[in-house]
RNA sequence: UCCGGCGUAGCUCAGUCGGUAGAGCGGGCGGCUGUUAACCGCUUGGUCGCAGGUUCGAGUCCUGCCGCCGGAGCCA
């Protein structure tokens, strides 16, 4: 024993340290038991993993009137020994040498020891991080964000950051937030509009929808690259799956075409669910148990099996032939693809991630890359059960000419991307790419129903506490 | 934004045909216990979301507003 133990997390207590260690543990009370025998119970649990500590404190510790009364939610410090536990339900506990109180918790504290409605621990998402259930999930979104970092990593892309404030109305995805330095209550005008002229960039300002343009720009220079940055749509969508602020991971590869789009998608969300499977076994077994029961063996499988691949024009054929789904809207060529539609072809046809490619030119974006037909554009949507749309990519449109006619289609003023078409006029190339949404992976892995609860600060409207 | 549902104790909820409000958990007190969602007893706790209306009487019925949840659209 030393005068001085290591501070040690729970987690590698948990999993390594040897009866007869001496520790020294940092941590919160989850809960605590008293026996009148005069020994006290604490459970500590420090973030590190979705096990607690067990602490035994004995009557003879010089606090021990308080360390009895210790309330849910209170910081310790403990010094002790490891020891073999007597009892069942954990194989090791701290046997205490010295508890010091840290912060206490009184008895208002908001986190019982019971299950909460995650609709009301919202309300506290200061303290929810806190609970078995948002400890884990913050677990399992740093992996997959560790893991999408080592996947292009190892691969030669590089890491390259996406400008927040754009000038760019990007094809009009999703109403943007307007960014201004004016004052509102009285902004200068002109003509009777208010003068952007005279804003801090004489232009208006919003926020990024998408990172990809200007990943094109990188990626036509250095090979591959991604971005992996917030994101901020001011659409009024109130739904299980949005967010007005939210992270995307937008990788963006040169000399690349769809089908090697697909295999890069399919392969890097294996890659994802095989590492969370790896590295989180606890927390998904807790997701498992308390969340969605097929958890595990979903990701299990996907790992193991190959993801669908079929066209627009294929997914249109096998929906007009579902008659017994009794579509709200029906199916026809030419129509975009509704959430009810595309969870029958992951939940119904097929029960794994579809991969559908080839969309009608009208439907989609602007940069993406007209086909042969002249009517599809070659784009991917990676759709998984649930969630739907997990993934959105496509090949760009690389010919110069084509990208203004499609921009032209649109009415979109080409002056204002210039630098875009730019691209296409000084050693273009084919390329290609997509976009990840964060939540939605961490939301589609763990079970979670509300995407606001895999977010620790979701920002939604009407939501912008804490 | 549209459609539907729900707002009752600190939390999770019940409340029948309209007759002045209940349980469990939590908190407090006591008992018991190498305990572990501990257990047992007692106890504490409410402007029934807000504002109107109908009625002898409204948590309950009606209208408006606010909030939340679910579905849809938009998308990741």
């Amino acid at each position: 024993m030393t005068d001085q133990p290591s501070i040690v997390r729970v987690r590698d207590i948990l999993a390594a340290e040897e009866p007869g260690s001496c520790v020294q543990v940092q941590g919160w009370v989850r809960t605590r038991r008293t026996s009148k025998a005069g020994l006290t119970f604490v459970e500590v649990n420090d973030g590190s993993s979705l096990a607690n500590l067990q602490v035994v404190a004995e009557q003879a510790l010089p606090n021990y009137e308080a360390i009895s009364k210790l309330g849910t939610g209170a910081s310790v410090e403990v010094r002790g020994e490891i020891v073999s536990s007597p009892a069942a339900g954990q194989a090791m506990e701290l046997r205490a040498a010295d508890i010091r109180v840290v912060g206490d918790s009184p008895d208002d504290y908001p986190l019982q020891k019971k299950r909460h409605s995650f609709e009301y621990l919202r309300t506290i998402a200061h303290l929810r991080a806190r609970t078995n259930t948002f400890g884990a999930v913050a677990r399992v979104r740093n992996e997959v964000s560790r893991c999408i970092h080592e996947y292009f990593q190892t691969r030669g892309y590089l890491y390259v950051h996406s400008p927040i404030i754009t000038a760019i109305d990007a094809e009009g995805a999703g109403e943007m937030f307007q960014v201004t330095a004016l004052d509102l209550e009285n902004p200068p005008r002109r003509d009777g509009h208010v003068d952007y002229g005279r804003d801090l960039f004489e232009d208006r300002a919003y926020l990024a929808v998408s990172g990809q343009l200007e990943a094109e720009i990188m990626a036509t220079a250095v090979g591959g690259v991604y971005t992996f940055a917030p994101t901020f749509r001011a659409e009024n969508s109130n739904t299980f799956r949005h967010l007005s602020e939210f992270w995307m991971i937008e990788p963006e590869i040169a000399w690349c075409d769809l089908d090697r789009l697909q295999d890069i998608a399919e392969d890097f969300i294996k890659c994802i669910f095989a590492s969370v499977l790896d590295r989180c076994p606890e927390d998904m077994r807790f997701f498992n148990d308390r969340i969605d029961s097929t958890a595990i063996e979903t990701l299990e499988s996907i790992v193991g099996s190959r993801f669908v691949r079929i066209s627009y024009t294929e997914a249109v054929e096998i929906l007009e032939k579902a008659v017994e789904a009794n579509f709200q809207f029906p199916v026809s060529w030419g129509m975009d693809l509704q959430s009810e539609h595309e969870r029958y072809l992951t939940e119904q046809t097929f029960r794994k991630p579809v991969i559908v490619t080839n969309y009608p030119r009208e439907n989609k974006a602007f940069y993406m890359r007209v086909n042969d037909d002249g009517k599809t554009v070659a784009a991917m949507d990676v759709l998984v059960p649930r969630i739907g749309e997990i993934i959105g990519g496509s090949q760009r449109e690389e010919r110069y000419d084509r990208l203004r006619e499609q921009m032209a289609a649109r009415g979109m003023d080409p002056e204002a991307y210039w630098w875009y078409l730019d691209l296409r006029r000084y050693g273009t190339v084919p390329h290609a790419g997509f976009g990840l949404g964060l939540e939605r992976t961490v939301q589609f892995i763990t079970g979670m129903a509300n995407i606001r609860d895999v977010i620790p600060f979701p920002r939604a409207p009407g939501l912008l506490s804490f």
